[in-house]
DNA sequence: AAGCAATGGTTCCACGCCATACCTTATGGC
DNA sequence: GCCATAAGGTATGGCGTGGAACCATTGCTT
């Protein structure tokens, strides 16, 4: 066996070489609007972007981005309404709508391995907890950090998971680093979908709600290691409770 | 001004609505490809898997692929070879090659943002360590971790980054995160291209290396947080020293 | 009331990329 | 020595996607 450079080795390529994209462009797209609608990010009845904003920021095409609408539309997840101040708006969720939103969840949840994402999410919300104490929060910073966590104590509880990922986000984005925040922003919306695999438990909310607290405490306090210390306990929480519920 | 929805709130959707795809096919292919190279993850003289399976491992076809290949078999950085046991292998690299690679460093690192790779790599780099102590190893594991140590020890100063580059990459692998170790090979590529950019000094190589042995020490006693400590000061001062450099 | 600007809606054509099938070359086993 | 096998090399037709131009609608501004 010649040219064969003695290589029994792990198969270190396997990180590298991955699928250059997930699926075509049209899925992709779909994807990311819906991560944008299913993390909270534009509320009921708010805007999407312009079309050929939106089109350019996801690097498609105006056609392609269009049938991606199409689908939304048809779904009846969006309207679109023309002229000036226009656009594209995100509509309420019919509550337990006809359009089989359950069967899309289990597909969605199916593949998904859930050490993988419960790891990643927690290094990277360490991190991220651990960036925003060390280098100091100015004063807006600050000021959003305790908007985002004050909005989390008065939700109604229907809407505690979507100000809640909310306040994880803008810790995120107030890390300092952007590749952070958008892979962080990737695997929240995986973790919300395991998330509404399971019940809500009042009790486990509450406890949240003392952690967030103390974190944003702990990062306007600069204090790097109590704020790593503290989320990394957060996210400990919320792993057992998905691992218990969902082996 | 109608259907507001009063947001004049920072852009929380930059994270999320990134483009779907970097660039064509052909061009993610190639950068991928490279990276392979780059980390040292094939050596010189190894064999690229066969255009098949890259091809569909790149997702990609087999078309593309080849244009892709054929490039860098124009640059020679590659040979193919046909007939059973062929396939694409890897050529040294010609000492400070005419085909104009320090250009090439240049204009990959022209664009980076130095601290968000510099802070996400921490990140990643600590989260690993961390999980990599917390959840043990099993014989093989340790294995794989002390056999890339002791090859970072009596490595060729022109090597020792790419094995440096390897240790690290084993033990993200071994933390258990598959998309940590992806994220960490992406990252680590760039890592490498900014250390490309300035000086090795003999000194700091000394001193990686007493960390390294502390590190994998800590990290198979089970110490995270030791692991994690020792991590942090490692990245440190890879990153002041780059911070130094590049200003 | 007229005009302007910002938005969604529509059309057309070219190009990139894919899937597939087939050909060519080299090696090892029978 | 023959041939199965595994690899690279080549050719073709179709579809997804992109880019650009244009139309249609709405509401603010003058």
């Amino acid at each position: 066996m010649p040219g064969d450079a003695g290589d029994t080795a792990p198969d270190r390529l396997t990180p590298v070489l991955r699928p250059v994209r997930a699926g075509n462009g049209f899925e992709e797209a779909l994807e990311q609007i819906l991560q944008v609608v299913r993390l909270g990010l534009v509320p009921d009845g708010g805007r999407l972007p312009a079309e050929r904003d939106l089109a350019e920021r996801l690097g498609i095409s105006r056609v392609t981005l269009r049938e991606v609408l199409k689908v939304l539309q048809d779904q009846g997840l969006v309207e679109s309404r023309r002229g000036r101040y226009g656009g594209t708006f995100v509509l309420p969720r019919p509550r337990g709508g006809a359009a089989g939103g359950e069967d899309e969840l289990r597909r969605r949840v199916a593949g998904v391995d859930v050490e993988d994402v419960l790891r990643f999410r927690e290094v990277l919300e360490v991190g991220a907890a651990g960036l925003c104490a060390a280098h100091g929060t100015d004063g807006e910073r600050a000021g959003r950090l305790r908007a985002a966590l004050a909005a989390t104590r008065d939700a109604p509880l229907a809407d505690y998971r979507r100000r809640d990922t909310l306040l994880h986000l803008t810790l995120a984005g107030l890390s300092g680093s952007p590749t952070l925040a958008a892979q962080y922003a990737a695997v929240r919306a995986t973790v919300n979908d395991l998330l509404d695999c399971i019940p809500l438990l009042v009790r486990n909310l509450e406890h949240s709600q003392r952690q967030h607290d103390a974190l944003v405490e702990a990062v306007l306090d600069g204090d790097a290691d109590g704020a790593r210390e503290i989320m990394r306990e957060h996210c400990a929480g919320t792993a057992a409770l998905l691992r218990g519920f969902l082996t």
